[in-house]
DNA sequence: CTGTATCCTAAGGGATACTG
DNA sequence: CAGTATCCCTTAGGATACAG
């Protein structure tokens, strides 16, 4: 057995522990996109195209409880709040990244080509 | 935009299609126990802890499906099915070992410890 | 021993409206 | 700007029963 309990809830192995932290439709996005250094709720927002705001902050909290991500309030107004990787957080990149290039990998072996946009079929 | 449709859905990121192909609870269990080798339908059960007949039924058509492993039939009686992995499925292995790696890093730094068959309290 | 079908619940996630 | 709350729906996944 190598079971364990996390949050009162049992996990039967590593993998399913990550994908409690990462796992989801979001979160990946988000701490992809955090990549790039601080970044404020507006510029996560317009990076991860289709996110709903309760999506977005939802998963930022959960992420933040888990320790990947920190939260720094300036007292400003208007209010000013940054966004930004902790060192698990950073480790987590590796991962995706990983997760990315097989994505890629599934798109090229299933032939899928990415949506062009639509020229007016006039 | 990177969108692209597969299957009549939309994906928004590679991630998404990768998750989309080893994700939920029960396929990565399957996908890494299969490393072994080919494997018949009661030896998958036996080495794959909790999951129920419907579960690894179901996601062992959607991973043939997506072309991640294989099912051989013998003509005997009992029945016998082997399932393995195709060079996707092996593949995939990788990838999983890299969130399986991250996983029990995440379990050292959040301290758990896996669960000790407790010994009869007399 | 391999394989399906049915019923049901919990949780993820979308839309929308509202507040300091 | 940042942040919540409510309503609602779809789906993964568990329990159980049954069939070649």
């Amino acid at each position: 057995m190598k079971d364990f309990t996390y949050n009162g809830r049992i996990y039967y192995s590593p993998v399913e522990l990550t994908m409690a932290f990462i796992g989801g439709t979001w979160k990946m996005p988000i701490l992809l996109v955090l990549r790039k250094g601080k970044l404020r709720y507006g510029e996560l927002k317009n990076n991860i195209p289709h996110i709903t705001d309760k999506m977005l902050y939802s998963q930022l909290r959960e992420l933040e409880k888990k320790g990947m991500i920190e939260r720094k309030v300036y007292k400003e107004k208007p209010p000013r709040v940054d966004y930004f990787l902790t060192p698990l957080g950073k480790r987590s990149i590796k991962v995706i990244d990983t997760l990315n290039k097989f994505g890629e990998h599934l798109m090229v072996v299933n032939g899928l080509m990415v949506n062009n946009r639509k020229r007016p079929q006039n």
